[in-house]
RNA sequence: CGCGGGGUGGAGCAGCCUGGUAGCUCGCAAGGCUCAUAACCUUGAGGUCGGCGGUUCAAAUCCGUCCCCCGCAACCA
C-alpha cells in the first residue's frame, strides 16, 4: 500500500499583501500534512505564487518596475508568510520559474495535438476597469453609451482573436466522473453546485490572450499569452517535475490527494482543471476541498469597512499555535467562519489556557512533589484502563482526516481534555498520599493521557505541542500516530523537564 | 422566478441527508475540591429549533409556502 499523501494549497495571486484567507487555506494544508506526516506517510505539500496577468503586469507597471522584479518582492513575502505560520511544506513554486514555464507550455502542446485547442475570436462588452467581459443582457444603454450594469462602467466592444479549449466536450464526461467519484468535490453543498453549473451547459474556454505580454507564451504562436488559469492549475503538477512523467515525484505523489482551495475558485478547481486533465488523457486529482471564507465579525472583511484582521498582527500579539488553534477548532470546516479579537481571547482563556495548559500544569506539579519529578511506577486499574479506551481506535480518527472532518478530530481532543481534567479530580491523588502504588499510577495515567492528547494536537499546535513531548524526552521526530495506542509507553524513573507556562491567560 | 449559505436557550455553533426523549462551548447561579494558570469537578436556571400549512403514530429533521439576514453573480483564500 502506498503510504504517500500529497496535499496543495492554492497558489496565491501577490497583487495585494497576504490576508486571513491565505492563513486559513494554508493552515489547514499544514494540518493535514502534519497528520500524514506523523502517520507515516510520505508527504509531499505544496505552496507557491502565481505571477502572471494583467494585473500584475499593472502593478508592477505603477511601481516603475519590470514584471518579474516586482514579483520577486511579493512572492517573498508569501514565502515569509509560509515561515511565519510554520508551514511544513516541502516546495515553493513561483509560475514564474523555468520547470513551471516548461510544464505549461508542454501540457498546452499536449492539448494542441490532442485537438483540443483552435484559434477563434472572443468578442463581447469590454470593460477596462473592470477588466471584464459582459453579456448582452449584462451591460445597459444610457445616452448612447454602454454601460456594465452591475458596475456602472462604460464597456467597449472588442473582438479579439483568441485560442479556445473544447470545453463543451467535456461536460459529459466531467458528469461522469463526479457521478463516479462522489467525494471528488467536497463539501457536499459545493459539489451540487458544480454539478448544476455543469448541467446548465458548458461553453469553450477562451485561453489565450494577446493584449497584454505578462505570462507564458505559447509555443506555436508567440503573439499569444496562456489564459492564467490554464498556466496557474499547471502548478500542482510542474512541482512534481512534469512533464516527466516518469519522474519518481510525479509517479510517487500524482495524482494529488487534495486541493485545499476557498469556495471562490471552486469551479477552477472542479471543471476547468479535471477537463483540463482528462483532455491530456492525464490522471485526476482525488479531491477538491472548497472551504468557506473567514469573516470578521458577520461581515466580509473589507478596507473600506476597517475590520481586517491582519493574520501576521494576530500572530504577533497572540502567538501562532493560538491562531492556528482557532481557526481549525472554531470554523466549521466548509462553512464561513469568524473571527474577532474577542473570541480568539476566549478561545485560548478556556481552551487552551485552562483546559490543555492547567491540565499539563496540575499533572507535572503534583508529580513533582510526589513522585520526585520521574515517571512514576503503574499498575492499571479499571478506571485507568477505561479513561485510556479511547485512544485505542486510531483508526477512527484517520478515517476523520480522510472525510475532511477537521471539526470532529478537534472536539475528539476536547472531550478527552476534559475526560482528563475529570479523571484527575475524581481519582483524587492528593489523598492517595498513604497508597503510593495507586497515587503513581494515577499521575502515570494522567501523564500518558498528556502525552497522547499532545501527539493528537501536534498537527494543530506544533509548536506547543512539541514543548510538552518534550518533556518526556520526546522530540521532533519521534513520535507518531500509532503511538497514540500504547499505554505503556512512557518509561519509569525517566526525569521530566520543567514545562513553561504553555498559554498565558488573557485579561479582558 | 439569477445562484448559494444561514435563521436552534444571553452569545457562538452541532444536529437536519438515514424522522422517535433538543446537544456542545462560552456566559450565568449554587455547591464541591485544593494538585493546578482564581484554574478543575458536579448540579441547576434558560429554547413552542424564523412564521404558517401539510405528510406521519411521531418533525428541528421530510414536503409546500412566506418572512428576515449574509455572501456571490466567471478570473479576490
Amino acid at each position: 500500500m502506498s503510504k504517500n499523501f500529497y496535499v496543495t494549497t492554492p497558489i496565491y495571486y501577490p497583487s495585494a499583501k497576504p490576508h486571513m484567507g491565505h492563513a486559513y487555506s494554508s493552515i489547514v494544508a499544514d494540518f493535514f500534512a502534519r497528520f500524514k506526516r506523523n502517520d507515516g506517510f510520505s508527504v509531499q505539500f505544496l505552496t507557491g505564487t502565481d505571477e502572471h496577468g494583467l494585473k500584475i503586469q499593472r502593478s508592477a507597471e505603477k511601481q516603475g518596475m519590470e514584471p518579474k522584479e516586482f514579483c520577486n518582492l511579493i512572492s517573498k513575502t508569501f514565502k515569509d508568510l509560509s515561515k511565519t505560520l510554520n508551514l511544513s511544506n516541502t516546495d515553493f513554486i513561483r509560475t514564474t520559474e523555468d520547470r513551471h514555464i516548461k510544464s505549461v507550455q508542454n501540457l498546452w502542446s499536449l492539448l494542441e495535438a490532442n485537438g483540443q485547442i483552435y484559434m477563434s475570436k472572443y468578442e463581447g462588452w469590454y470593460s477596462v476597469s473592470d477588466e471584464a467581459f459582459y453579456q448582452e443582457d449584462e451591460i445597459e444603454t444610457k445616452d448612447n453609451k454602454k454601460y456594465a450594469i452591475s458596475s456602472g462602467s462604460p464597456v467597449e466592444w472588442v473582438e479579439e482573436e483568441s485560442f479556445f479549449f473544447k470545453l463543451s466536450e467535456w461536460e459529459k464526461p466531467l458528469l461522469k466522473f463526479y457521478e463516479d467519484n462522489p467525494k471528488f468535490i467536497l463539501p457536499e453543498s459545493r459539489r451540487n453546485e458544480v454539478i448544476s453549473f455543469v448541467k446548465g451547459g458548458l461553453k469553450d474556454l477562451s485561453v489565450s490572450r494577446k493584449t497584454f505580454s505578462w505570462g507564458i507564451k505559447i509555443p506555436s504562436n508567440d503573439e499569444h499569452i496562456i489564459y492564467v488559469w490554464l498556466d496557474a492549475l499547471t502548478n500542482y503538477i510542474s512541482a512534481l517535475n512534469y512533464p516527466n512523467t516518469n519522474d519518481d515525484l510525479y509517479k510517487s505523489f500524482w495524482p494529488a490527494d487534495i486541493h485545499i482551495i476557498g469556495k471562490d475558485i471552486l469551479r477552477f478547481h472542479a471543471v476547468y482543471w479535471p477537463a483540463f486533465l482528462m483532455a491530456a488523457k492525464l490522471q485526476l486529482p482525488k479531491r477538491v476541498y472548497g472551504h468557506g471564507w473567514i469573516l470578521s465579525g458577520d461581515e466580509k472583511m473589507s478596507k473600506s469597512k476597517g475590520n481586517i484582521l491582519d493574520p501576521l498582527e494576530i500572530i504577533d500579539v497572540y502567538g501562532l499555535d493560538t491562531l492556528r488553534y482557532y481557526l481549525l477548532k472554531e470554523v466549521s470546516f466548509g462553512n464561513d467562519g469568524n473571527i474577532s479579537q474577542d473570541k480568539l481571547e476566549s478561545c485560548i482563556n478556556s481552551d487552551l489556557a485552562n483546559n490543555y495548559g492547567n491540565l499539563c500544569q496540575r499533572v507535572l506539579a503534583f508529580c513533582e512533589k510526589n513522585c520526585e519529578f520521574k515517571i512514576p511506577t503503574h499498575n492499571f486499574t479499571e478506571d485507568d484502563l477505561k479513561i485510556l479506551k479511547p485512544f485505542e481506535d486510531i483508526d477512527k480518527l484517520r478515517n476523520l482526516i480522510d472525510n475532511q472532518d477537521i471539526n470532529q478530530y478537534m472536539s475528539f481532543i476536547i472531550d478527552m481534555l476534559f475526560a482528563s481534567n475529570k479523571y484527575f479530580n475524581d481519582q483524587e491523588p492528593w489523598k492517595k498520599k498513604n497508597d503510593k502504588d495507586r497515587l503513581n499510577t494515577i499521575v502515570y495515567t494522567a501523564l500518558e493521557l498528556i502525552r497522547k492528547i499532545s501527539i493528537l494536537l501536534n498537527p494543530v499546535i506544533p509548536d506547543t505541542s512539541l514543548k510538552v513531548l518534550n518533556i518526556f524526552d520526546i522530540s521532533k521526530d519521534a513520535f507518531s500516530l500509532e503511538q497514540v495506542k500504547d499505554h505503556n509507553f512512557l518509561k519509569k524513573d525517566i526525569v521530566l523537564k520543567k514545562l513553561e507556562i504553555l498559554f498565558k491567560k488573557i485579561d479582558k
